[in-house]
DNA sequence: CATCGATGTTGAG
DNA sequence: TCAACCTCGATGG
């Protein structure tokens, strides 16, 4: 899934073009039948993301609690965000939609964005198979692929926050860098595992994972407690960086001060865009040492063993 | 066209 | 520690 920053950029679309607004909700697939019922005909209140998790609030103190897993996605068609506007974070209210009267648009939030082809008429089929679908008079909303998609009441989305350690975009404060700091120095874990733990720093994955200790020269199997302060604190600051620019850019851009081309470059192509991340066996970009890979309870860490100590 | 692997988490064993 | 979840782009034939 969807690192972090995305599933912002999701809670974002859904305030502008859901919030406020009466919600038919289904599940055309099936599986979600009961907990759409629960949810349909209501109002749709607030939408937030906390890291990887998204709170949909409808009236009567309803949450729907979606994870998108590894592979899950949003699908936005009618009156939506294209990725500029959400960019924006402001109230541009410019949608893909009101541009050129017939024409609908339909855009995939996920991991990565795309315009898909424009829809015929409102609301469209849904494609494939679709646990949920939120239908407001002008916008629609289909998931696909999630991992959690749950209806809970107040206590149960408390319940899933307190699983969660800090995320940047939500808690800013000191407070927040405090608690990460603690979080892994107490830790007799690898610095590389305790990024991925959602319960030390929320919304990290991956990618952002192997970025962010390159970023930092850590070595990714140094333990918690090795770390020192002024490491910790270091990539906490990198952490709310790149995901406060990867809500504004929509994708993770993890290399800085680009050159012109590089930057457009690292736009176009994926394998450009990264300082470690899935490019073992290829020169390290500062020193030129191949860059490995190993596994990482069962995830695929990428690193400079030269830089990186 | 078949197969593989992925930005993630959960729960069984 | 590993399979399952169940989507889809990339890869190979």
């Amino acid at each position: 899934m969807p690192e972090g920053h995305s599933v912002h950029r999701i809670a974002n679309q859904f305030s502008r073009h859901f919030v406020g607004k009466r919600c038919e909700v289904s599940s055309p697939q099936g599986r979600f039948a009961a907990g759409a019922a629960q949810l349909d005909g209501k109002r749709m209140t607030a939408a937030r993301a906390v890291a990887k998790q998204l709170f949909l609030e409808f009236e009567d103190d309803l949450f729907l609690r979606v994870h998108l897993g590894l592979y899950g996605a949003w699908d936005f068609a009618g009156v939506i965000s294209s990725a500029e506007a959400l960019s924006e974070d402001g109230d541009g209210e410019e949608s893909l939609a009101s541009i050129g009267a017939p024409r609908l648009a339909r855009y995939r939030m996920a991991e990565q964005e795309k315009a898909e082809d424009p829809i015929e008429s409102f609301p469209p089929d849904p494609v494939g198979q679709v646990r949920v679908r939120i239908l407001t008079e002008d916008t629609v909303a289909d998931l696909r692929g999630p991992t959690a998609c749950v209806v809970e009441d107040p206590a149960g989305v408390q319940k899933a926050l307190d699983k969660l350690g800090p995320d940047p975009i939500n808690d800013d404060g000191p407070e927040a860098e405090k608690t990460f700091v603690e979080n892994v120095r107490k830790r007799n874990v690898a610095i590389g595992q305790l990024l991925m733990d959602q319960s030390v720093v929320a919304g990290i994955g991956n990618i952002y994972r192997a970025e962010l200790l390159f970023r930092q020269r850590i070595d990714p199997y140094k333990p918690g407690k090795k770390i020192t302060v002024k490491q910790a604190k270091a990539l906490w600051q990198d952490w709310s960086k790149l995901l406060h620019e990867g809500v504004r850019d929509g994708l993770m851009l993890t290399m800085d001060d680009l050159s012109e081309a590089d930057h457009k470059k690292a736009l176009r192509s994926r394998t450009d865009r990264h300082w470690v991340y899935h490019r073992q066996g290829e020169p390290c970009r500062v020193c030129g040492t191949e860059i490995r890979m190993a596994d990482m309870a069962g995830r695929k860490l990428y690193w400079c063993p030269k830089d990186q100590k």
